[in-house]
DNA sequence: CAAAAAATCGC
DNA sequence: GGCGATTTTTT
């Protein structure tokens, strides 16, 4: 077995059932004890009792084959991953049972221990309470249990925020920020906790110790460091000590993760080995070369020290894992923008996604409306410089479709599986409403007229200015794009989708444009706006024919350039997108269309 | 060499 | 203190 820190397929998944993990389970623990050949691991071996009297791989291949909840089996691995910062007085290695090893101070052979705290053997109803105990487990390890559940324990009663907060470096200075809890809000913060449950007659003190972990099996100690309120100057790990008879709870407030160089990884670790630090004894493990340095878990030790003086130590619990958002990696995805947000139902419209940074092997499109699901389509030379993904529409499930039909679109990282969030993307049937049709070319053809003396681009060769050629069918202002991201809210979009239209006018292409600009269709809503017009302009029959085919033919000229970015510089890339955003403000140094309709505004 | 990741800078 | 921009290093 290989417990690869940057597997992607592993990432997030239980090795043992592949759902998805949430937190530790009970699996995770006896992977402590499982190694990949059984003599990597340093320290006492586990011991030859119970189950884990068998070979390793036998106890692995039981395990593995049981869908039953963790048997016992399991909790004798927590007894045993207890290791240094605290100590056990007893030694490990003798022959001892596995109720010995799951309590070394005080197990069914220490009568002395037991009796020296005055606690009833087995009748604590603390220990009906914890849940998982199969009926399997057989006779006599009843009592073991319920004398493992007797003690106290450690739980992570608030986890830690997975996302949303960036490791810093040392040089960044300041305090890290901290990190917050899983169910923290805008208005109501809240920060990782722990909880000592359990009877704690008798107890003194408990002192938890918390550090950085990998995020994946075994859980070894990270490079990176614990900053913040109770983390010893440099010593990249967090102490606390606690009155359980005040308050069982601590919130971690003001804990930051400062990430170390890469170069400092080595460093780093032999640090927290000369601090003692080594939650689950995976010893000096090779292959830190690959170690994931975008995510850790925190990683609580607990000692427990008694009125009679005598320590005794629970075995070390995790968090879930926390991700830095910096890495692309692991980050969370996010959709910023389309160049549009309607297509024909056919699909093959190209669309222009801007995003957060992804990765280009291990991101994908997703459309999907209830269960129909397609993928959008593009190539990795189509993601460019991670933030923008030029692909493909998908053809909608049903091409019959007489309405628009709104379906989500999302990114989503093959990796784990991780989605953004949808924006809405609306198909448009291949036979619109013939009368809403009708109404928009009247009222095209009636701006067409008045604008045309304006019109002077057609000088512009098409071939020479491609995006700025086709600009006027793929761009929308932020303002419609602000609508047509809501679905129905566009009043616009699906305006003159299929009709007629001559591809050799440029006029055309501008009167669309124009149509696009909500500025202009209030000022041609206007009741005010005169709008006579001399007769027989661009009207009757050849009304239709002056938009024959505008969006098949700019289809194909579009189809015509390449879609690999890559073939332009940033800064024509930078310009495309510029003008997508602010399409006047590059009027005055273009020659585009876009001046026009400037002056337009300007009436 | 270009792209991506890491590390830093500075608003 | 959060975040994007910028610079440096790695691949």
């Amino acid at each position: 077995m290989v417990f690869k820190e940057s597997s992607h397929a592993m990432r997030d998944m239980d090795i043992f059932t592949g759902t998805p993990e949430r937190g530790v389970s009970d699996f995770d623990l006896i992977q402590e004890i499982i190694t990949e050949d059984g003599a990597s691991l340093p320290g006492p071996p586990p011991p030859p009792a119970d189950l884990l009297c068998q070979p390793h791989s036998q106890n692995h291949r039981r395990l593995r084959q049981s869908s039953s909840p963790p048997s016992q089996a399991v909790l004798v691995a927590r007894g045993t991953a207890c290791q240094p910062p605290c100590t056990f007085p007893q030694p490990l290695k003798q022959s001892c049972t596995s109720r010995e090893m799951a309590h070394p101070s005080r197990g069914a052979a220490s009568p002395a221990s037991s009796s020296r705290r005055g606690r009833g053997p087995l009748s604590s109803p603390a220990s009906k309470s914890s849940g998982g105990v199969s009926s399997q487990n057989r006779g006599g390890d009843t009592d073991m249990l319920e004398r493992l559940l007797q003690k106290p324990k450690l739980v992570v009663v608030e986890e830690p925020k997975e996302r949303g907060m960036r490791f810093r470096y040392e040089c960044e200075g300041r305090s890290a920020g901290s990190i917050l809890g899983t169910s923290s809000t805008e208005t109501t913060k809240t920060q990782p906790a722990i909880e000592i449950q359990g009877p704690i007659d008798h107890l003194k003190k408990v002192t938890v110790t918390a550090s950085l972990v990998t995020k994946d099996l075994p859980h070894r100690p990270h490079p990176h460091c614990l900053v913040g309120k109770d983390c010893p100057n440099g010593s990249g790990i967090c102490v606390v000590t606690l009155n359980p008879h005040s308050n069982r709870r601590h919130s971690f407030a003001n804990l930051g993760i400062q990430c170390v160089r890469r170069k400092e990884l080595d460093a780093s670790l032999q640090k927290r080995r000369n601090q003692n630090i080594d939650p689950f004894q995976t010893g000096h493990s090779k292959g830190i070369e690959d170690m994931d340095m975008n995510a850790v878990r925190l990683c609580f030790q607990c000692e427990l020290e008694w009125e009679d003086g005598n320590k005794d130590c629970l075995s070390p619990v995790v968090s879930n894992p926390i991700y830095d958002k910096k890495a692309t990696t692991t980050s969370q995805l996010k959709i910023s923008c389309l160049n549009q947000y309607k297509g024909s139902c056919a699909g093959k419209t190209e669309i222009y996604m801007l995003c957060d940074k992804v990765q280009k092997d291990d991101i994908e499109i997703i459309f999907r409306r209830g269960s129909w699901k397609a993928s959008g389509e593009f190539a990795q030379t189509d993601v460019h410089r991670q933030i923008a993904i030029v692909f493909k529409t998908p053809p909608y499930q049903d091409q019959d479709i007489t309405e628009e039909v709104d379906v989500d679109v999302l990114l989503r990282r093959l990796s784990d599986q991780m989605e953004s969030e949808p924006i809405c993307f609306t198909y448009l049937p291949h036979n619109p409403d013939p009368y809403e049709v009708k109404r928009k070319r009247k009222i095209k053809s009636d701006i067409s007229f008045r604008e045309k003396p304006c019109v002077t681009a057609e000088t512009a060769p098409a071939a020479e200015q491609p995006f700025l050629y086709s600009q006027p069918q793929t761009m929308m202002s932020p303002d419609e794009r602000l609508c047509a991201a809501q679905p129905g809210a566009s009043a616009l979009g699906e305006m003159c989708y299929s009709e007629p239209q001559d591809s050799n006018n440029d006029d055309t292409a501008l009167i669309n444009q124009l149509l696009d600009m909500p500025a202009i269709w209030e000022m041609i809503s206007d009741p005010g706006f005169p709008l006579s017009m001399p007769s027989g302009f661009d009207q009757g029959p050849n009304a239709n024919s002056t938009f024959a085919n505008m969006d098949m033919n700019f289809n194909q000229n579009f189809g015509s350039y390449p879609q690999d970015f890559s073939h332009y510089s940033d800064l024509q890339f930078n310009m495309l997108v510029h003008e997508n955003q602010t399409p006047q403000s590059e009027a005055q140094d273009s020659p585009s269309n876009m001046v026009h309709v400037k002056k337009e505004e300007e009436l």
